[in-house]
DNA sequence: CCGTTTAACTAACAATTGTTAGTTTTGTAC
DNA sequence: GTACAAAACTAACAATTGTTAGTTAAACGG
Protein backbone atom coordinates (compact mmCIF):
# COMPACT_ATOMS: atom_id res chain seq x y z
CA UNK A 1 0.00 0.00 0.00
CA UNK A 2 1.36 3.70 -0.92
CA UNK A 3 2.57 5.79 1.53
CA UNK A 4 0.15 9.28 2.13
CA UNK A 5 3.04 11.16 0.95
CA UNK A 6 3.45 9.21 -2.27
CA UNK A 7 -0.39 9.35 -2.69
CA UNK A 8 0.09 13.44 -2.34
CA UNK A 9 2.61 13.01 -5.00
CA UNK A 10 0.70 10.98 -7.35
CA UNK A 11 -2.32 13.47 -7.17
CA UNK A 12 -0.03 16.36 -7.68
CA UNK A 13 1.32 15.06 -10.39
CA UNK A 14 -2.05 14.29 -12.26
CA UNK A 15 -3.17 18.32 -11.43
CA UNK A 16 0.06 20.00 -12.31
CA UNK A 17 -0.25 18.02 -15.42
CA UNK A 18 -4.01 19.04 -16.04
CA UNK A 19 -3.98 22.41 -14.75
CA UNK A 20 -0.31 23.38 -14.06
CA UNK A 21 1.60 24.37 -11.09
CA UNK A 22 0.48 27.57 -10.54
CA UNK A 23 -3.22 27.18 -11.72
CA UNK A 24 -3.66 24.39 -9.05
CA UNK A 25 -3.95 25.52 -5.59
CA UNK A 26 -3.62 23.47 -2.04
CA UNK A 27 -7.02 23.30 -1.78
CA UNK A 28 -7.43 21.27 -4.61
CA UNK A 29 -4.91 19.04 -4.10
CA UNK A 30 -6.49 18.22 -0.94
CA UNK A 31 -9.66 17.58 -1.96
CA UNK A 32 -8.29 15.21 -4.57
CA UNK A 33 -6.51 13.45 -2.03
CA UNK A 34 -9.15 13.41 0.68
CA UNK A 35 -8.26 15.49 3.45
CA UNK A 36 -8.16 18.88 3.80
CA UNK A 37 -5.71 21.51 2.99
CA UNK A 38 -3.73 22.12 6.19
CA UNK A 39 -3.30 18.58 6.47
CA UNK A 40 -1.17 17.77 3.28
CA UNK A 41 1.61 19.56 5.93
CA UNK A 42 1.80 16.61 7.77
CA UNK A 43 3.17 15.21 4.86
CA UNK A 44 4.89 17.63 2.77
CA UNK A 45 6.99 20.86 3.74
CA UNK A 46 5.40 22.81 1.44
CA UNK A 47 3.85 23.17 -2.15
CA UNK A 48 7.16 24.10 -4.28
CA UNK A 49 8.71 20.26 -2.27
CA UNK A 50 6.18 18.81 -4.27
CA UNK A 51 7.30 20.02 -7.98
CA UNK A 52 11.27 19.79 -6.83
CA UNK A 53 10.58 16.31 -5.94
CA UNK A 54 8.47 14.99 -8.74
CA UNK A 55 10.78 16.84 -11.57
CA UNK A 56 14.14 15.36 -9.25
CA UNK A 57 12.40 11.81 -9.74
CA UNK A 58 12.28 11.53 -13.27
CA UNK A 59 15.98 13.41 -13.75
CA UNK A 60 17.30 10.83 -11.80
CA UNK A 61 15.48 8.28 -13.57
CA UNK A 62 17.16 10.03 -17.03
CA UNK A 63 20.60 10.57 -15.63
CA UNK A 64 20.72 6.09 -14.67
CA UNK A 65 19.00 5.16 -18.09
CA UNK A 66 22.40 7.56 -19.68
CA UNK A 67 25.00 6.14 -18.05
CA UNK A 68 23.52 2.95 -18.30
CA UNK A 69 23.86 3.30 -21.39
CA UNK A 70 27.46 4.87 -21.19
CA UNK A 71 29.05 1.96 -19.60
CA UNK A 72 27.58 -0.77 -21.25
CA UNK A 73 29.50 -2.41 -24.22
CA UNK A 74 26.72 -1.89 -26.81
CA UNK A 75 27.31 -0.45 -30.11
CA UNK A 76 26.79 3.15 -31.02
CA UNK A 77 23.39 2.33 -32.78
CA UNK A 78 22.09 -0.27 -30.10
CA UNK A 79 22.41 2.32 -27.44
CA UNK A 80 20.40 4.57 -29.01
CA UNK A 81 17.52 1.95 -29.29
CA UNK A 82 18.31 1.24 -25.70
CA UNK A 83 18.03 5.43 -24.80
CA UNK A 84 14.31 5.31 -27.03
CA UNK A 85 12.97 2.37 -25.32
CA UNK A 86 14.00 3.65 -21.64
CA UNK A 87 12.30 6.68 -22.86
CA UNK A 88 9.08 5.11 -23.84
CA UNK A 89 8.97 2.52 -20.67
CA UNK A 90 9.27 5.91 -18.36
CA UNK A 91 6.55 7.60 -20.35
CA UNK A 92 4.47 4.93 -19.96
CA UNK A 93 4.77 4.29 -16.32
CA UNK A 94 5.21 7.90 -15.37
CA UNK A 95 2.95 9.55 -17.56
CA UNK A 96 1.88 12.18 -15.54
CA UNK A 97 5.19 13.19 -13.87
CA UNK A 98 6.72 12.81 -17.22
CA UNK A 99 4.45 15.48 -18.65
CA UNK A 100 6.24 18.47 -16.16
CA UNK A 101 9.31 18.11 -17.45
CA UNK A 102 8.48 19.53 -20.35
CA UNK A 103 7.19 22.98 -18.81
CA UNK A 104 7.20 23.07 -15.61
CA UNK A 105 10.37 23.40 -14.48
CA UNK A 106 10.24 26.91 -14.81
CA UNK A 107 8.45 27.11 -11.90
CA UNK A 108 11.38 25.74 -9.85
CA UNK A 109 12.85 28.37 -7.11
CA UNK A 110 16.41 29.51 -8.22
CA UNK A 111 18.81 26.74 -6.59
CA UNK A 112 16.77 23.28 -7.66
CA UNK A 113 16.18 25.03 -11.19
CA UNK A 114 19.67 25.45 -11.84
CA UNK A 115 20.12 21.41 -10.63
CA UNK A 116 17.33 20.00 -12.74
CA UNK A 117 18.45 22.23 -15.93
CA UNK A 118 22.13 20.65 -15.30
CA UNK A 119 20.79 17.34 -15.27
CA UNK A 120 19.16 17.69 -18.18
CA UNK A 121 22.24 19.29 -20.27
CA UNK A 122 24.19 16.39 -19.41
CA UNK A 123 21.54 13.54 -20.92
CA UNK A 124 21.37 15.97 -23.97
CA UNK A 125 25.04 16.11 -24.06
CA UNK A 126 25.15 12.50 -23.80
CA UNK A 127 22.35 11.50 -26.24
CA UNK A 128 24.64 13.77 -28.45
CA UNK A 129 27.80 11.94 -28.42
CA UNK A 130 26.18 9.02 -28.80
CA UNK A 131 24.60 10.38 -32.11
CA UNK A 132 28.05 11.85 -33.02
CA UNK A 133 29.65 8.24 -32.51
CA UNK A 134 26.49 6.95 -35.35
CA UNK A 135 28.05 9.40 -37.61
CA UNK A 136 31.05 8.18 -37.11
CA UNK A 137 31.12 4.57 -37.66
CA UNK A 138 29.09 5.51 -41.01
CA UNK A 139 25.71 4.20 -39.63
CA UNK A 140 24.43 7.39 -39.89
CA UNK A 141 23.99 9.54 -42.51
CA UNK A 142 26.26 13.37 -41.96
CA UNK A 143 23.10 15.63 -40.66
CA UNK A 144 23.37 18.63 -38.45
CA UNK A 145 24.33 16.40 -35.38
CA UNK A 146 22.12 19.17 -33.53
CA UNK A 147 19.13 18.88 -35.65
CA UNK A 148 18.98 15.13 -35.27
CA UNK A 149 19.70 15.29 -31.49
CA UNK A 150 16.80 17.98 -31.37
CA UNK A 151 14.36 16.25 -33.74
CA UNK A 152 14.79 12.68 -31.74
CA UNK A 153 14.55 14.14 -28.40
CA UNK A 154 11.52 16.38 -29.50
CA UNK A 155 9.40 13.32 -30.68
CA UNK A 156 10.91 11.73 -27.19
CA UNK A 157 9.74 15.14 -25.13
CA UNK A 158 6.49 15.22 -26.89
CA UNK A 159 5.57 11.15 -26.90
CA UNK A 160 3.43 10.83 -23.58
CA UNK A 161 0.47 13.57 -24.87
CA UNK A 162 0.60 10.21 -27.56
CA UNK A 163 0.51 7.86 -25.38
CA UNK A 164 -2.61 9.24 -23.36
CA UNK A 165 -4.37 9.36 -26.62
CA UNK A 166 -3.19 6.24 -27.45
CA UNK A 167 -3.16 3.56 -24.47
CA UNK A 168 -3.94 1.06 -25.93
CA UNK A 169 -1.00 0.31 -28.19
CA UNK A 170 1.83 -1.71 -26.45
CA UNK A 171 4.84 -0.11 -25.39
CA UNK A 172 7.05 -2.46 -26.88
CA UNK A 173 5.58 -1.68 -30.70
CA UNK A 174 5.56 1.86 -29.77
CA UNK A 175 8.99 1.63 -29.21
CA UNK A 176 9.88 -0.01 -32.39
CA UNK A 177 7.35 2.34 -34.44
CA UNK A 178 9.52 4.84 -33.49
CA UNK A 179 12.62 3.98 -33.58
CA UNK A 180 12.00 3.09 -37.30
CA UNK A 181 10.55 6.28 -38.03
CA UNK A 182 13.70 8.13 -36.33
CA UNK A 183 16.38 5.72 -37.78
CA UNK A 184 14.71 5.26 -41.39
CA UNK A 185 12.68 8.02 -42.25
CA UNK A 186 9.67 8.44 -43.83
CA UNK A 187 10.40 7.79 -47.73
CA UNK A 188 10.53 4.36 -49.26
CA UNK B 1 5.06 52.70 -35.34
CA UNK B 2 3.35 49.43 -33.18
CA UNK B 3 0.06 50.44 -31.60
CA UNK B 4 -0.12 50.70 -27.54
CA UNK B 5 -2.11 47.36 -27.41
CA UNK B 6 0.39 45.57 -30.25
CA UNK B 7 3.32 46.63 -27.24
CA UNK B 8 1.25 45.08 -24.48
CA UNK B 9 0.46 42.27 -26.46
CA UNK B 10 4.19 41.62 -27.37
CA UNK B 11 5.57 41.62 -23.74
CA UNK B 12 2.67 39.43 -22.88
CA UNK B 13 3.95 37.26 -25.18
CA UNK B 14 7.42 37.53 -23.88
CA UNK B 15 6.40 37.27 -20.35
CA UNK B 16 3.69 34.14 -20.75
CA UNK B 17 6.77 32.33 -22.35
CA UNK B 18 9.45 32.66 -19.76
CA UNK B 19 7.46 32.84 -16.84
CA UNK B 20 3.95 30.79 -18.10
CA UNK B 21 0.54 32.71 -17.96
CA UNK B 22 -0.60 32.26 -14.50
CA UNK B 23 2.79 33.34 -12.64
CA UNK B 24 2.79 36.67 -14.78
CA UNK B 25 0.80 39.44 -12.89
CA UNK B 26 -0.40 42.69 -14.78
CA UNK B 27 2.13 44.23 -12.52
CA UNK B 28 5.34 42.79 -13.95
CA UNK B 29 3.15 43.19 -17.81
CA UNK B 30 2.72 46.76 -16.94
CA UNK B 31 6.55 47.51 -15.75
CA UNK B 32 7.54 45.69 -19.05
CA UNK B 33 5.75 48.43 -21.29
CA UNK B 34 6.50 50.78 -19.05
CA UNK B 35 3.12 51.86 -17.60
CA UNK B 36 1.10 51.69 -13.92
CA UNK B 37 -1.14 48.25 -13.71
CA UNK B 38 -4.14 49.94 -13.97
CA UNK B 39 -3.35 52.11 -17.31
CA UNK B 40 -3.50 48.71 -19.27
CA UNK B 41 -7.00 48.68 -18.89
CA UNK B 42 -6.84 51.57 -21.32
CA UNK B 43 -6.08 49.41 -24.31
CA UNK B 44 -6.78 45.50 -22.99
CA UNK B 45 -10.51 44.41 -21.24
CA UNK B 46 -8.59 41.83 -19.54
CA UNK B 47 -5.86 39.68 -18.71
CA UNK B 48 -7.12 36.53 -20.48
CA UNK B 49 -8.22 38.46 -23.44
CA UNK B 50 -4.40 39.02 -24.39
CA UNK B 51 -3.84 34.92 -24.05
CA UNK B 52 -7.04 34.38 -26.20
CA UNK B 53 -5.51 36.72 -28.88
CA UNK B 54 -2.24 35.53 -28.66
CA UNK B 55 -3.29 31.70 -29.21
CA UNK B 56 -6.04 32.74 -31.60
CA UNK B 57 -3.26 34.68 -33.78
CA UNK B 58 -1.15 32.02 -34.27
CA UNK B 59 -4.38 29.78 -34.45
CA UNK B 60 -5.40 31.43 -37.53
CA UNK B 61 -1.86 31.26 -39.20
CA UNK B 62 -1.96 28.09 -39.38
CA UNK B 63 -5.50 27.57 -40.37
CA UNK B 64 -4.48 29.16 -43.20
CA UNK B 65 -1.47 27.90 -44.03
CA UNK B 66 -3.29 24.50 -43.95
CA UNK B 67 -6.21 25.66 -46.19
CA UNK B 68 -3.52 27.41 -48.82
CA UNK B 69 -1.81 24.06 -49.19
CA UNK B 70 -5.17 22.09 -49.21
CA UNK B 71 -6.50 23.71 -52.10
CA UNK B 72 -3.06 24.13 -53.85
CA UNK B 73 -2.24 21.69 -56.53
CA UNK B 74 0.76 20.32 -55.33
CA UNK B 75 2.17 16.62 -55.40
CA UNK B 76 1.62 15.52 -51.54
CA UNK B 77 4.97 15.07 -50.80
CA UNK B 78 5.58 19.31 -51.91
CA UNK B 79 2.57 19.69 -49.58
CA UNK B 80 3.92 18.73 -47.10
CA UNK B 81 7.52 20.31 -47.71
CA UNK B 82 5.11 23.57 -48.14
CA UNK B 83 3.56 23.08 -44.57
CA UNK B 84 7.12 22.31 -42.94
CA UNK B 85 8.50 25.38 -44.67
CA UNK B 86 5.22 27.79 -43.37
CA UNK B 87 5.95 26.09 -39.97
CA UNK B 88 9.54 27.10 -39.76
CA UNK B 89 8.71 30.59 -40.89
CA UNK B 90 6.26 31.44 -38.49
CA UNK B 91 8.35 30.07 -35.58
CA UNK B 92 11.17 32.45 -36.60
CA UNK B 93 8.68 35.23 -36.71
CA UNK B 94 6.58 34.65 -33.76
CA UNK B 95 8.78 32.90 -31.89
CA UNK B 96 7.09 34.06 -27.86
CA UNK B 97 3.58 33.37 -29.63
CA UNK B 98 4.52 30.19 -30.90
CA UNK B 99 5.85 29.09 -27.52
CA UNK B 100 2.24 29.74 -26.26
CA UNK B 101 0.85 27.04 -28.27
CA UNK B 102 2.84 24.38 -26.55
CA UNK B 103 1.00 24.57 -22.78
CA UNK B 104 -0.42 27.76 -22.11
CA UNK B 105 -4.02 27.06 -24.12
CA UNK B 106 -5.08 25.31 -21.21
CA UNK B 107 -5.43 28.57 -19.12
CA UNK B 108 -8.31 29.76 -21.71
CA UNK B 109 -11.90 29.40 -20.06
CA UNK B 110 -13.68 27.24 -21.64
CA UNK B 111 -15.64 28.26 -24.55
CA UNK B 112 -12.00 29.49 -26.54
CA UNK B 113 -10.31 26.65 -25.44
CA UNK B 114 -12.87 24.41 -27.09
CA UNK B 115 -12.61 27.04 -30.20
CA UNK B 116 -8.73 26.75 -30.34
CA UNK B 117 -8.86 22.85 -30.10
CA UNK B 118 -10.92 22.65 -32.47
CA UNK B 119 -8.75 24.38 -35.00
CA UNK B 120 -6.09 22.56 -33.85
CA UNK B 121 -7.37 19.00 -34.42
CA UNK B 122 -8.61 20.69 -37.83
CA UNK B 123 -4.56 21.23 -39.04
CA UNK B 124 -3.92 18.00 -37.62
CA UNK B 125 -6.42 16.19 -39.36
CA UNK B 126 -5.03 18.29 -42.61
CA UNK B 127 -1.51 16.96 -41.71
CA UNK B 128 -2.85 13.26 -41.20
CA UNK B 129 -4.71 13.70 -44.72
CA UNK B 130 -1.62 15.00 -46.27
CA UNK B 131 0.82 12.50 -44.79
CA UNK B 132 -2.25 9.39 -46.07
CA UNK B 133 -1.90 10.75 -49.52
CA UNK B 134 1.72 10.35 -49.57
CA UNK B 135 1.73 6.86 -48.18
CA UNK B 136 -0.87 6.10 -50.99
CA UNK B 137 1.12 7.34 -53.58
CA UNK B 138 4.31 5.09 -52.48
CA UNK B 139 6.37 8.45 -51.52
CA UNK B 140 6.14 7.24 -48.14
CA UNK B 141 6.77 3.83 -46.24
CA UNK B 142 3.89 2.41 -44.99
CA UNK B 143 4.57 3.55 -41.33
CA UNK B 144 1.68 3.79 -39.19
CA UNK B 145 0.45 7.10 -40.28
CA UNK B 146 -0.77 8.71 -36.42
CA UNK B 147 3.17 8.05 -35.44
CA UNK B 148 4.52 9.60 -38.62
CA UNK B 149 2.16 12.63 -37.80
CA UNK B 150 2.94 12.38 -34.22
CA UNK B 151 6.76 12.57 -34.43
CA UNK B 152 6.65 15.30 -37.48
CA UNK B 153 4.57 17.70 -35.23
CA UNK B 154 6.12 17.43 -32.30
CA UNK B 155 9.60 18.25 -34.38
CA UNK B 156 7.89 20.93 -35.28
CA UNK B 157 5.96 22.16 -32.16
CA UNK B 158 9.62 22.18 -30.14
CA UNK B 159 11.38 24.00 -33.01
CA UNK B 160 11.30 27.38 -31.34
CA UNK B 161 12.80 26.51 -27.94
CA UNK B 162 15.77 25.12 -30.73
CA UNK B 163 15.31 28.08 -32.81
CA UNK B 164 15.74 30.55 -29.65
CA UNK B 165 19.62 28.57 -28.77
CA UNK B 166 20.74 28.59 -32.71
CA UNK B 167 19.35 32.54 -33.88
CA UNK B 168 22.06 31.91 -36.17
CA UNK B 169 21.20 29.71 -38.62
CA UNK B 170 19.19 31.16 -41.12
CA UNK B 171 15.36 29.77 -41.76
CA UNK B 172 15.94 28.11 -44.73
CA UNK B 173 18.98 25.88 -44.12
CA UNK B 174 16.84 24.80 -41.11
CA UNK B 175 13.77 24.10 -43.10
CA UNK B 176 15.74 22.04 -45.16
CA UNK B 177 17.42 20.09 -42.45
CA UNK B 178 14.31 19.57 -41.08
CA UNK B 179 12.67 18.30 -43.95
CA UNK B 180 15.57 16.21 -44.72
CA UNK B 181 15.94 14.69 -41.39
CA UNK B 182 12.37 13.63 -41.44
CA UNK B 183 11.85 12.35 -44.57
CA UNK B 184 14.85 10.70 -44.91
CA UNK B 185 15.65 10.13 -41.23
CA UNK B 186 19.44 9.30 -39.53
CA UNK B 187 20.40 6.30 -41.65
CA UNK B 188 23.01 6.07 -44.36
C1' DC C 1 -6.09 0.75 29.62
C1' DC C 2 -2.47 4.44 29.34
C1' DG C 3 0.77 7.49 27.14
C1' DT C 4 2.70 8.99 22.99
C1' DT C 5 2.90 9.82 18.36
C1' DT C 6 0.69 10.59 14.05
C1' DA C 7 -2.46 12.84 11.38
C1' DA C 8 -6.70 14.91 10.94
C1' DC C 9 -9.49 19.23 11.79
C1' DT C 10 -11.04 24.56 12.25
C1' DA C 11 -9.78 29.16 11.94
C1' DA C 12 -7.12 32.56 10.67
C1' DC C 13 -2.98 35.11 8.92
C1' DA C 14 -0.45 37.98 5.57
C1' DA C 15 0.54 38.48 0.94
C1' DT C 16 -0.68 38.71 -3.74
C1' DT C 17 -3.94 38.73 -7.30
C1' DG C 18 -6.95 40.97 -11.24
C1' DT C 19 -9.64 44.69 -11.60
C1' DT C 20 -12.35 49.15 -10.80
C1' DA C 21 -13.32 54.02 -9.39
C1' DG C 22 -12.05 58.40 -9.47
C1' DT C 23 -8.79 61.84 -10.86
C1' DT C 24 -5.15 64.12 -13.33
C1' DT C 25 -2.18 64.63 -17.26
C1' DT C 26 -1.25 64.48 -22.19
C1' DG C 27 -2.31 65.13 -26.88
C1' DT C 28 -5.14 66.85 -30.68
C1' DA C 29 -8.66 69.50 -33.49
C1' DC C 30 -10.67 73.68 -34.21
C1' DG D 1 -6.41 78.92 -26.09
C1' DT D 2 -10.23 76.16 -25.31
C1' DA D 3 -12.72 71.80 -25.52
C1' DC D 4 -12.67 67.05 -25.80
C1' DA D 5 -10.87 62.56 -25.96
C1' DA D 6 -7.19 59.36 -24.85
C1' DA D 7 -4.35 57.53 -21.64
C1' DA D 8 -1.84 57.96 -17.63
C1' DC D 9 -1.98 57.99 -12.43
C1' DT D 10 -3.22 56.85 -7.16
C1' DA D 11 -5.83 54.20 -4.15
C1' DA D 12 -8.43 50.72 -3.03
C1' DC D 13 -11.56 46.63 -3.44
C1' DA D 14 -12.73 41.67 -2.97
C1' DA D 15 -11.09 37.26 -3.77
C1' DT D 16 -7.72 33.81 -3.60
C1' DT D 17 -3.38 32.12 -2.28
C1' DG D 18 0.15 29.20 0.63
C1' DT D 19 0.89 28.45 5.13
C1' DT D 20 0.68 28.38 10.38
C1' DA D 21 -1.34 27.93 15.16
C1' DG D 22 -3.89 25.54 18.05
C1' DT D 23 -6.74 21.65 18.90
C1' DT D 24 -8.99 17.20 18.51
C1' DA D 25 -9.30 12.48 16.96
C1' DA D 26 -6.95 7.88 15.55
C1' DA D 27 -3.50 4.54 15.83
C1' DC D 28 -0.26 2.02 18.25
C1' DG D 29 3.20 0.00 21.62
C1' DG D 30 3.59 -1.35 26.43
Amino acid sequence: MKSKRQQIKDQAAYLFRKQGYKATNMRQLAEAVGVKAASLYNHISNKEELLQELLMDMAHLFTKSMSDVQSSSLQPVQKLERLISDYVRYTVEYTDAISLLTGEWVHLADNPKTEFLKLRDNYEDGFRQILTKCIQTGDFKKIDVDIALFSTLSTLRWLYSWYSKHKTTNPLELEQQITQMLITGLRK
